[in-house]
DNA sequence: CTGAAAGCGCTTACAG
DNA sequence: CTGAAAGCGCTTACAG
């Protein structure tokens, strides 16, 4: 090495060599750890300000032995619910990220069909070793009460996809779901005349979570009521995996006056698509939904469904891991409350989404 | 230490233990260094995949002494213009995350409507000691110059933000623009009946890369033609910078029949959504323009400009650099073409955009 | 073709 | 209250 003049970063122990301790002695000041007196404090707090010292996060990453386990609950992928595919790959992204700083991340897997499987997985979580757990929460009561037991064992949790009224330690990272409500009102009233008639579908019935969906109809309903464009709401419950029951309902509908918009509340849009695909001697409505899911995009694509309002469920798994790991490795303070960003799609801007 | 059971990482010792060779030999393995016979890198290419090593990348960082220099060469924001501090804060972000590597990134900034600073400080770089440089490209011919002294100099380069024809040897990250115009005539087509009035409004003249924006129209025009709607389709070109020019041509157009929808082609709609606001008894078309900047989103808020196309500026200059890292320190090839998200901004999800 | 040793910037017992 | 030394998982001259 003859490059000599090059400059190294200026680090722990230039900052023990101007103040005349041991490199130990900076560390313990840089780490608030207490046995320094204060006057050696002092100066080695003025050269860290003086010098503008950064320290080296990749260094700190490989000298700390840590030992953190996280653990991540989220419900498991089904042919209807895609969804939560995209949010296991953005956990595993962030799996990934954490390994060389010698974080282990397991996850696990419930049915949102089926409490009795969050309720064992649970209890896994709490008898295995881990310092934190990510948990998308579908089972209201239930999930209370695994993070009871989590906060008595000292078990950070923190929320993703869905907030629930009692509190995780770390704050939840997901859409807030009556903003993406009103968006959906807001797009509508950019499609339709005063007076037109909107119908929103809930094809939800059978699922568990099914009541958080009411707050985003809520939005939609507050945004276009506001409008005061006498609009004529309506709304039907549909089971959420049974294409017959959408057809059925969808083809009573269209008899007694077709809606010129049709908004459905979640994922399920796809079905909706498919009926209009297949009916092509009914005139489509135009048609809003949610999730950048395979199924969506393809009738999306089609021309069927006109926009999809997509909240990026890989980023929020992937946050959360994020977010845990600076808190326990940089020591930065938890989230509370991290609203995503609620995205607009359409046949134009599908292709560049997500990259 | 009494953790004793803990695992620890499968590093380079542990093939090494298994192979029967020093760390040495396999470092020589891994970096594909030669020196090494046939046999002994086989034996350890089959340790590597059978325990699927994964090399620690901040410890590699840690002990190489990179010694890599980049270049930032961008324009300088002006009130104009503040889209190009937003690409600023997103190469900061960047320069930040690399420090700890031992990067050092310089930023030039240069005034795009001189482009004799542009020479200069692109001079300044050559005789720089730089390993790579991050371009976005305003003065086509003068970039073609630089970018060719750059590759006799063995300096990467790397465009950002807009793509011009002569190649940079890393490629280009930024809008696909005429996919921009067209997502604008996507969402004009749902603001309009068959017949409409669209305007376009090129508030450029006076832009030195005003001629790009051509490629926006294009795709806006394209698109809505496509349909078949019998549009009426009129533009204007105005000087970028001065409200009473805006003002005086949008009088007159008023005058002739007001439009349906008004299309700006760049961040300049502000300056439109001003005068709607400062002529209230002017009935307003749906408004159209771009970039997410505070005096845009101003006009958003009030209801004035009904949706911004956003190309995300701040995440363009970062994975620049995150590129740059990744080619020289992690080696893996450069991007060629990497179009980023186009966003849709309105009233109603602004304020959960980019966080 | 191969290995022993030093070093990257930090943290962590341990000894005083 | 303080410091010397070992170690995190790699890379890099250097010696053979």
């Amino acid at each position: 090495m003859v490059d000599g003049k090059e400059k190294k970063n200026f680090g722990i122990k230039d900052i023990a060599r101007l103040a005349n301790v041991s490199i130990a002695t900076v560390d313990r000041v840089l780490n608030n750890r207490k046995d320094v007196s204060d006057a050696t404090r002092q100066k080695i707090k003025d050269i860290i300000k003086e010098y503008n010292y950064q320290p080296n996060l990749y260094a700190r990453s490989l000298s700390v032995k840590n030992n953190l386990n996280f653990a991540v609950l989220i419900p498991k992928t089904s042919l209807e619910t895609g969804y939560w595919q995209l949010c296991l790959d953005g956990i595993e992204k962030g799996i990934k990220e954490l390994e060389p700083f010698g974080i282990q991340t397991t996850v696990f897997l419930y049915d949102q069909e089926d409490v009795r499987t969050f309720v064992k997985v649970s209890e896994q979580i709490l008898h295995g070793n881990f310092n934190a757990v990510v948990i998308a929460p579908i089972f209201i009561k239930e999930t209370e009460d695994f993070v009871r037991q989590c906060h008595k064992r000292k078990l950070q949790t923190i929320y993703i996809n869905s907030d629930i009224p009692s509190k995780s330690t770390l704050g939840y990272i997901g859409p807030d779901l009556n903003s993406t409500g009103r968006l959906a009102g807001n797009l509508t009233s950019y499609l339709v005349n005063p007076g037109a008639k909107i119908l929103i579908l809930n094809v939800a019935k059978g699922l568990e979570n099914y009541k958080y969906l009411d707050t985003k109809i809520e939005g939609y309903k507050e945004y276009l009521h506001h409008l005061d464009r006498q609009f004529e709401i309506d709304i039907a419950d549909i089971p959420y995996n049974v294409y017959e029951e959408v057809e059925r309902e969808l083809l009573r509908k269209m008899k007694t006056g077709s809606p010129d918009v049709l908004f459905v509340t979640n994922s399920r849009v796809s079905v909706v698509g498919q009926f209009f695909y297949e009916h092509p001697e009914i005139t489509k409505p135009y048609l809003i939904g949610f999730d950048f899911l395979e199924a969506n995009v393809n009738y999306l694509t089609k021309g069927v469904v006109d926009f999809l309002i997509c909240q990026r469920p890989d980023k929020q798994g992937y946050l959360a891991l994020n977010y845990l790991y600076r808190f326990f490795l940089l020591k930065e303070d938890g989230v509370n409350f991290k609203p995503m960003p609620i995205d607009i799609i359409t046949i134009e801007n599908y292709m560049f989404y997500e990259n």
